[in-house]
DNA sequence: TGACATTATTTGTCTAGGCAACTATTATAG
DNA sequence: CTATAATAGTTGCCTAGACAAATAATGTCA
């Protein structure tokens, strides 16, 4: 007979780290694993954008201006998940470049539009073959299946943290 | 028959992503999936380490000094795989908080040896239960098997990117 | 020994995010 | 309508990492 399905009866918590020094040594841990993976993604990402005069993080949101998922500060900063001051001195940065242009809102004149200028939809055609190439070598050797078992782990693994960025 | 496994025939370079602009929609990529993972892991250790005065970046040093993986300012800066210029200015804020301190070697004036004070051996006692506690929730609803296989794919991953922190 | 390279540490300048305070504008409740 | 709350954006101050330049000490080679 199987386990009557009770949900939170046990809530599968195992302890897979107990509070002993060792945890975290040879075997070093999934917390260390994502932070260098997280690194080492960054930086080889930093390393092929800088011939478009772009950092791994400056992308994104011209990314999101592009395929039209914000047109606001606040709305860019919801997408990334990241502070609206943060975002301010992001578009600060991208703005000095030429990439995206600000303007005052006519119907609510709290918010800021922000728009790609012409150099910056010339850039975002860019970039995306540059992303794919670098997350493919991170990848190489993973088969169709571990790919989607990856990013299913990883997902699951973010959804524990109750910081999903939107919904 | 079965193909001939000539190493590097076709080096198992899946296209996972392509160049068009779909491959970061409604699919959050692995990147990204990395770096929200990474983000929300820090922003929970943060939340539960604030009350020993620590931030998650700061208990990593002292964790290498007192398990004595390290015990200069260049030994730190490689485990952790950072800049020797960020290692003296996290050092910096240890030392201020009083968890650390330093003083010039006698055999190689060059370097500086850190120490953990009374104050840092006594915090580094109660940081493990608090990363155990963040990770585990984290790895709730995982398998054993899970775990084993999301520390290779992570592992896997990191290493196609060519910036293991020592060997 | 003396020129040169290497190593250890520090400091300056940059990007980047988090938190808090502040202003301006809009929405809402009484 | 008015007081209050909520929202959008900006700014200041903090931590944190990357890169580069500078200094001091040590190692090495001819």
């Amino acid at each position: 007979m199987e386990v009557k399905k009770t949900q939170f009866q046990d809530k599968n918590l195992i302890e897979f780290y107990r509070g002993d020094a060792t945890a975290f040594g040879d075997d070093q841990s999934v917390g260390y694993l994502i932070k260098l993976a997280n690194q080492t993604v960054m930086r080889n990402l930093d390393a092929e954008l800088q011939i478009y005069d772009l950092t791994a993080p400056q992308w994104v949101p011209l990314l999101i201006l592009s395929n039209g998922r914000a047109d606001t500060v606040a709305g860019c900063a919801r997408e990334i998940d990241v502070d609206t001051g943060a975002m301010t001195r992001m578009l600060d940065r991208l703005e000095i470049k030429g990439f995206i242009a600000r303007k005052r809102s006519e119907k609510d004149r709290r918010v800021v539009k922000i728009k790609l200028t012409k150099a910056g939809h010339e850039i975002v055609r860019l970039i995306p073959p540059t992303i794919c190439r670098v997350l493919n070598r991170h990848l190489s050797g993973f088969s169709e299946q571990e790919f989607k078992t990856f990013k299913d782990l990883l997902r699951r693994f973010l959804a524990n943290g109750d910081y999903s960025p939107d919904a």
